[in-house]
RNA sequence: GAACGGGUAGCUCAGUCGGUAGAGCAUCGGACUUUUAAUCCGGUGGUCAUGGGUUCGAUCCCCAUCCCGUUCACCA
C-alpha cells in the first residue's frame, strides 16, 4: 500500500463506541450537548455513534433483521398512479404501503419534515408529521442521518405541490450508517474514490447504476440470444497448464499440491474447441480472461469475453449471425438502431459494411500490402503511410499495425474487416482460394475492435506447423507468441468438424451502448495500482 | 515503461506573484406544520498527498516518492 494513506483510511482505528458499554450508557444525549461541536471526519462519525447509542438506549435495534415491504418504491408509485387514474376528481386516493430504502435527503420544517427515500427502483418523498407520528417518534427523527436505511409504513398520496409522497404513520431504522454519503448535488466525482469505493459511487451517482444496468443487460440479452439459437453455455478452466488461444502474456500462479505453475487463462478458445471435438455442436462461454499487459482506457487486466463455437459453420455464416446478435443486443439495450457514442452518431441498420482487410488498408492508409509478401517492402510502405515500424515486426505484425493506426479509427459505423494474413492468425483456417490468408473477420463499431472470429483450423498437421511458427517467434524473443499445445493437436487428430468461432469483448460492447470511453466505467471494480 | 496534467475540509471546488487558507453542501446549536439543491440565524471543521531541501518564513519554489487522469508504447 505504500506510504500514502488512502482516502478513508483515517477512520480505521479501533472504535469501541458501538460496544455494550456504550449501549448501556443512557446519558449519551447529555454527553452530546456537553461535547464540543466538531466536524472532522472522526467527529462526524462520532455524532453518528452517539445517535446509535441513543437508539439502543431507548431499546430499539438499529440493525434490523427483516422488513417486509409491500412494494418497491417504483411499484408503489405505479400503484398510486393507477389508483389515481381510476379515481374521480373528488376522491383523494391513497395507497397503503410499507417501503424501505436509504434516506438521501432530509428537510426539517418545524413540526413537519420531508425526506427522500431511495431504493433500487427509484426515489420517493416521505412526509413526517408530529401529530401523525406522536411527539416521541417525531423527536427521534433527530437520530436519523443521511444515508440511513429506513422502513416506512404509511399512505402514498400527492402533496399539495403534486409530488407523490408516502405519508408516514410510523417508521423504523433498518440500518444506522456511520459514514456520510458524498454530497447530494455534485455527487462523487473523484475517480479514484469512485473506482476504489464503487459502493459510494453507486449510492451517490444514479447514472452510474444505469451504466451497470446496461452492461448487465448486454450480457443477459446475449445469453438469451445464444441460448435461443441452440447454443449451450459451458464452463471451461480458468487455470491453464499451457496458456493458449490468444497472443498475449499470461499471469502465472502456482498450485501447491501439484507443485506446478499454472496460468490464468488468456482465452477459453482451445478448451471450447475440444468440446466441439467431443461432440457438442454449439457452445459458448461468457467469463473472464486475464492478460498481463498494459492498462488504459480500453484494457483491464481481467476482462469479460464471450466465445462461441459452431460446428459445420464457416466464417461467412458466422458473420451473419454476429451481425444479428450484435444488432439484437444494441437495439434492446439502447432502445433503437441509432445511438450516440463519444459525440458520434452510430447507425447499426443492417446490412453492415464488409471490407477485406487489404482493401481497407488501400482505402485508408493509401498503400497496398497485399501485392507484396516481403517484410522489408511492407515495412517501407508502412513507413510511407506514416506508421512506425520497428525491426522486430514481421510482415503480419506490420499489416496489423497499419490496420490499427490507419484503418480502425475510421470504422465508426459497423464494419466487418475480413481475410487476415496467416502470420497473425495461427488458429484460423486458410482461406480456401488463398493459402496466404485466413478466413477471419473482426467486427468494428465506434472505432472499437469488438471481437474476432474465424473458420477454425481443424487440420492437425497444419495446426502443428502454425504452432511451430509461434514457437520460433517465442524463441526469437516474442513473449506473446503462442505455446505448442500437444493435447490440443491430439484433439484435432481425433477430429474436429468444420466449425466457426467468435469472441466478443463484453466490456467494449458495454462501453459502446453506455456511451462511455473508459473501460473502467463499465467494470465494477477495475484494477488500480 | 515514457511525457504531460493533477492531489487543498467528509463531498464539490476556489485561493495563496512565499507571510501557516476560503465558499457551497454535509455536520452541530437555534427558528420554522407542504418542503423538494427548503430558507433564515449562529458555530465546529484543514499536517494544503508524503519525505527532504532552499528561505527569517513553504500549501505555494526545488528534488525525490506515492497515487489518479490523459496521451503514447504493449494489447483485446
Amino acid at each position: 500500500m505504500g506510504e500514502n494513506p488512502r482516502k478513508g483510511d483515517a477512520l480505521e482505528g479501533p472504535t469501541l463506541e458501538g460496544s455494550n458499554v456504550a449501549r448501556m450508557n443512557a446519558n449519551v444525549s447529555e454527553d452530546i450537548q456537553a461535547e464540543q461541536q466538531h466536524s472532522t471526519e472522526q467527529d462526524l462519525r462520532q455524532h453518528r455513534l452517539d445517535k446509535l447509542a441513543r437508539i439502543r438506549a431507548r431499546g430499539e435495534e438499529p440493525y434490523k433483521y427483516l422488513f417486509t415491504r409491500s412494494h418497491t418504491i417504483g411499484a408503489a408509485r405505479a400503484a398510486f398512479e393507477a389508483a389515481e387514474a381510476s379515481a374521480t376528481a373528488e376522491e383523494h386516493p391513497g395507497v397503503a404501503a410499507a417501503l424501505a430504502g436509504r434516506m438521501t435527503a432530509f428537510r426539517r420544517q418545524g413540526k413537519s419534515s420531508f425526506a427522500d427515500l431511495r431504493d433500487e427502483s427509484g426515489r420517493i418523498q416521505i412526509f413526517f408529521n408530529q401529530k401523525q407520528l406522536g411527539e416521541d417518534a417525531y423527536e427521534a427523527l433527530k437520530d436519523l442521518d443521511l444515508g440511513d436505511f429506513l422502513g416506512i409504513h404509511g399512505n402514498v398520496r400527492r402533496t399539495r405541490t403534486g409530488e407523490i409522497t408516502i405519508f408516514a404513520d410510523r417508521y423504523e431504522i433498518l440500518t444506522k450508517t456511520l459514514r456520510a454519503l458524498p454530497e447530494k448535488w455534485h455527487g462523487l466525482k473523484d475517480v479514484e474514490t469512485r473506482y476504489r469505493q464503487r459502493y459510494l459511487d453507486l449510492a451517490a451517482n444514479p447514472e452510474v447504476m444505469d451504466v451497470f444496468r446496461k452492461r448487465i443487460q448486454v450480457v443477459s440479452v446475449m445469453r438469451e440470444f445464444l441460448t435461443g439459437h441452440g447454443y449451450l453455455e459451458v464452463e471451461t478452466p480458468m487455470l491453464h497448464p499451457i496458456p493458449g488461444g490468444a497472443t498475449a502474456r499470461p499471469f502465472v500462479t502456482h498450485h501447491n499440491t501439484y507443485d506446478r505453475d499454472l496460468y490464468l487463462r488468456i482465452a477459453p478458445e482451445l478448451y471450447l474447441k475440444r468440446l466441439i471435438v467431443g461432440g457438442f455442436d454449439k457452445v459458448f462461454e461468457i467469463n473472464r480472461s486475464f492478460r498481463n499487459e498494459g492498462v488504459d482506457t480500453r484494457h483491464n487486466p481481467e476482462f469479460t469475453m464471450m466465445e462461441l463455437y459452431e460446428a459445420y459453420q464457416d466464417y461467412l455464416g458466422l458473420m451473419d449471425e454476429t451481425e444479428e446478435m450484435l444488432c439484437t443486443i444494441i437495439e434492446r439495450v439502447t432502445g433503437g438502431t441509432i445511438f450516440e457514442h463519444h459525440g458520434r452518431t452510430i447507425d447499426i441498420q443492417r446490412p453492415w459494411r464488409r471490407l477485406p482487410l487489404f482493401e481497407a488498408i488501400r482505402t485508408y492508409a493509401g498503400i497496398d500490402l497485399e501485392a507484396t509478401r516481403d517484410r522489408e517492402e511492407a515495412a517501407k510502405r508502412a513507413r510511407d503511410a506514416g506508421v512506425d515500424v520497428d525491426a522486430t515486426m514481421g510482415y503480419g505484425k506490420i499489416v496489423d499495425e497499419v490496420m490499427s493506426a490507419k484503418v480502425q479509427p475510421h470504422l465508426v459505423q459497423p464494419t466487418f474487416l475480413y481475410d487476415y494474413p496467416i502470420e497473425i492468425s495461427p488458429l484460423a483456417k486458410r482461406k480456401r482460394d488463398n493459402p496466404q490468408l485466413t478466413e477471419r473477420f473482426q467486427p468494428f463499431i465506434g472505432g472499437y475492435e469488438l471481437g474476432n472470429a474465424f473458420s477454425e483450423l481443424n487440420d492437425p498437421l497444419d495446426q502443428r506447423d502454425r504452432f511451430l511458427q509461434q514457437v520460433k517467434l517465442r524463441e526469437a524473443g516474442d513473449d506473446e507468441a503462442q505455446y505448442l499445445d500437444e493435447d490440443y493437436i491430439t484433439a484435432l487428430e481425433v477430429g474436429m468438424p468444420p466449425a466457426a468461432g467468435l469472441g466478443i469483448g463484453i466490456d467494449r460492447l458495454a462501453m459502446l451502448v453506455t456511451n462511455t470511453t473508459s473501460i473502467r466505467e463499465v467494470i465494477f471494480f477495475p484494477q488500480l495500482r
